[in-house]
DNA sequence: GACGAAATACTACCGCAGTAGTACTATCCC
DNA sequence: GGGATAGTACTACTGCGGTAGTATTTCGTC
């Protein structure tokens, strides 16, 4: 298991691992439900999926029966910042401000989070 | 040209892309010099990478003599956007909060950065 | 014990990023 | 004119995300 390419995760990689996140475990039965939802995969389309996740370091399973139940092998906190970095260096020289700003312009945000976001700064402030 | 789907540009995509931005318009020999400093890629990646990036909509060129000009197709800002946005609405389910918190826990933010969101965030309030 | 349901394994295919070699061609310089 | 140079075009191959069908195995039930 290398140290996984932790950015760059493909969409359906990623709402699988939401599932998984979310539930600790599940089988593939179970993540096929949860997002049967919104888009409609073929069972083995998941179950494929999981299996080529493997290798990559991605998610574990264990056998109980013949069943296979899976579990996250990285944390979400990873994978966010993984990503979030990878765009933060390779399109804003790694400067927050730029994509805070980006985003700003943009995009709906609520004062609440605008609240947030400043009382975090604060926090950080504090901090050396 | 079909509507680009704009995030999801690879790295060397990317930096292609940055050299375009920076230049206005470049050769493909001019891209790969600008990128020769640090990474060494044979000249006919870069051409190659040019010449599948066209109809992708993302780069377009003319013709100087029998020299290709290369220019982006896309803006900046609109890529920036895109990728931000992805990983904003993938990961952190559109809370911007969430994702400058995920990024201040780990990565140095000098406090000049600090100070630049926090005016973002105070003009951002001004207006509606 | 046979049958059907459910599970994984195997196989296959598309598209695209990445990488680069080889081939062809036009131009410049002596 | 002839050779070096510098362009693009073509071809090829790897790896991986995405998608899913088919095959095989196993288990539970009648």
């Amino acid at each position: 298991m290398p140290p996984p390419a932790i950015h760059r995760l493909g969409d359906l990689q990623l709402q699988i691992m939401k599932v998984l996140w979310a539930r600790g475990e599940a089988t593939v039965a179970e993540v096929h439900a949860d997002l049967g939802r919104e888009a409609r995969f073929a069972y083995t389309t998941i179950a494929t999926m999981l299996r080529k996740m493997e290798p990559r370091g991605l998610v574990t399973h264990r056998a109980d029966g013949r069943t296979f139940i899976y579990a996250a092998a990285v944390a979400e906190e990873q994978v966010g910042r993984g990503m979030a970095e990878h765009v933060l260096d390779r399109l804003f020289e790694g400067r927050l401000a730029n994509m805070v700003s980006h985003l700003l312009t943009t995009r709906e945000v609520s004062s609440d989070e605008l609240a947030r976001i400043e009382q975090l700064i604060a926090e950080r402030r504090r901090q050396p």
